[in-house]
DNA sequence: TAGATAGTTCAAAATATTTTGAACTATTTT
DNA sequence: AAAATAGTTCAAAATATTTTGAACTATCTA
């Protein structure tokens, strides 16, 4: 693994290891469409303080999609980086 | 995902969010092969202290396979492991 | 326009993880 | 038997992550 995949590959396993990203990324999976933090937030019981922090990692990670219509931030999970970093981890190793 | 499932899964993506444990994995998937603990330690540069650390979290997250014998510690990767808690985590969620 | 809503940022406090060295057990070598 | 080797354990120190609340920006609603 290069240097700076190997970067991403810990960034993507640190925003993965965390019970609340957990519960974001399934809840994500689950609805498997665009919804806003505040939604997800409310659906997982975070304060909107934690949600913003959660997100931001999930995000820097790569895992969510992010987009910012007016006051609210849609968000989706980047199947291409579950792909890449996890599903395809061990054979890239 | 259900619950006890829940914390072995944060236990393994915890234990492949960090550079050294990374490294350990790397180094034990090209060799393919059961070695020692030293024998890993001394390839990646880390204190016996260390390498002991991260040998200890690898194995309760059920990453690797050891076996003592005599003084010497024997370790390879678990890939039953990765398949299920890495490769098909995006699948199972 | 005032108040409500969605989300961010900041810094402090609380927690968790990692590193270090010394002391230890057990085994092997000289 | 003494010294060397492989690895573990412990506690302290160093770092990193997470939580919290207050203050903030921007947008929406009444």
């Amino acid at each position: 693994m290069k240097n700076v995949e190997k970067i991403n590959q810990i960034a993507v396993f640190k925003a993965l290891a965390d019970p609340v990203r957990l519960e974001i990324v399934e809840y994500l999976k689950q609805t498997n469409h665009e919804v806003t933090c505040g939604e997800v937030g409310k659906a997982i019981d975070i304060s909107k303080t934690s949600g913003s922090y959660h997100f931001k990692l999930l995000q820097e990670a790569g895992l969510i999609n992010a987009r910012k219509e007016a006051r609210e931030k849609y968000v989706s999970l980047n199947q291409k980086t579950f792909n890449n970093y996890v599903t395809n981890f061990y054979k890239n190793i």
